[in-house]
DNA sequence: TGTTTCATGTAAGACGTTACATGATTGG
DNA sequence: CCAATCATGTAACGTCTTACATGAAACA
């Protein structure tokens, strides 16, 4: 049930429509947690429902721009100090890597080096991301902001790594 | 769709009920692919009625061992070599530090703290896995399960050091 | 005036989780 | 004979994806 404290998370401090938020979605937590238009749409109204989120103004073309209550605010506290978090790594690309033994080590490498590949542009485009942004500005999601992407940057340096490793196992075990 | 995958995965060379597959879901896959017993038993279901595995032999009990057929040895060999790998990430204790600007300095540094505790205790036991394997076995579930752990050991290195860094950073923002 | 952007919502179906329900066989 | 293990299946519920449907306002 995430979906319901990034949207209490993304309320934080400014009001929001759902459109608004579909666009820090797409961008913010695009690598973080992903949400679609309909999800976004639901929970809005169920969290509306729950008294932990209240439309605070509405303006042109219907839109309703969405403000955390006190409920909500106290509802995400004890969803990041309490709720112990649940991990499950749904992990495709290491799933792939178990079956890998059905290919032939040719096509082994070819995966491996597409994952190599993969991983140094999700790299590249970190770096950009973090280029563009303009930290200077103070805000809890730049502050963590900066944070986050520091995970993300080491997370695909260590995949490139790892795939680069993965490949010169099997090129060694099957020319041996 | 890889709860397909992964059960095709599992049956490959070696018939299995649904009761063995459940403890390699518990075990060799608990943190690549989990799956629960229901999902596997309606999976079996379906992927027989779609003539990919087939029951191969009865046992006590009422015990039925699959087998893959060769159509779904095929399609394990196309979703691995054809079918692009979709990278989902809903990385949860990402967006517990996205959002960590709500919280305390004090209770930001308790929840990276306790992060970093969770990295390396499951750094350490993937460390006793690795022991306690057997490798000397040949079979596909070793070898590339070899390479598997290795990215599961990077991994929690990695988010070990990640997270004594965000702790770092935090305490010297506040501070300042 | 026409295109783009803003803006919200619903419906169908796939997928996943939890709990319930049942019973045979083995081993001590 | 009793407990543990083996073994399968269903039902209810919640979440996520994809697609459909609609229309107002801004801008060129």
């Amino acid at each position: 049930m995430s979906l319901r404290h990034a949207v209490l998370g993304l309320l934080v401090g400014k009001p929001a429509s759902g459109y608004d938020l579909m666009k820090l979605f797409n961008t913010s937590l695009a690598n973080v947690w992903p949400a679609n238009q309909s999800q976004v749409y639901g929970e809005l109204a169920r969290l509306t429902t729950g008294g932990l989120i209240d439309v605070s103004a509405e303006g042109p073309r219907g839109r309703k721009e969405y403000a955390l209550t006190d409920a909500g605010l106290a509802e995400l506290r004890h969803w990041l100090t309490e709720v112990e978090p649940r991990q499950v790594r749904h992990n495709e690309a290491l799933l792939r890597v178990f079956f890998m033994g059905v290919l032939t080590p040719e096509e082994a490498l070819e995966s491996l080096d597409k994952l190599t590949r993969q991983a140094a542009a999700d790299h590249a485009q970190l770096l950009e991301v973090q280029d563009s942004v303009d930290w200077s500005e103070e805000g809890m999601l730049t502050a963590n902001g900066r944070i986050a992407l520091e995970y993300g940057l080491r997370f695909f340096a260590m995949q490139e790594e790892w795939a680069k490793w993965a490949a010169q196992q099997i090129a060694a075990a099957t020319t041996e």
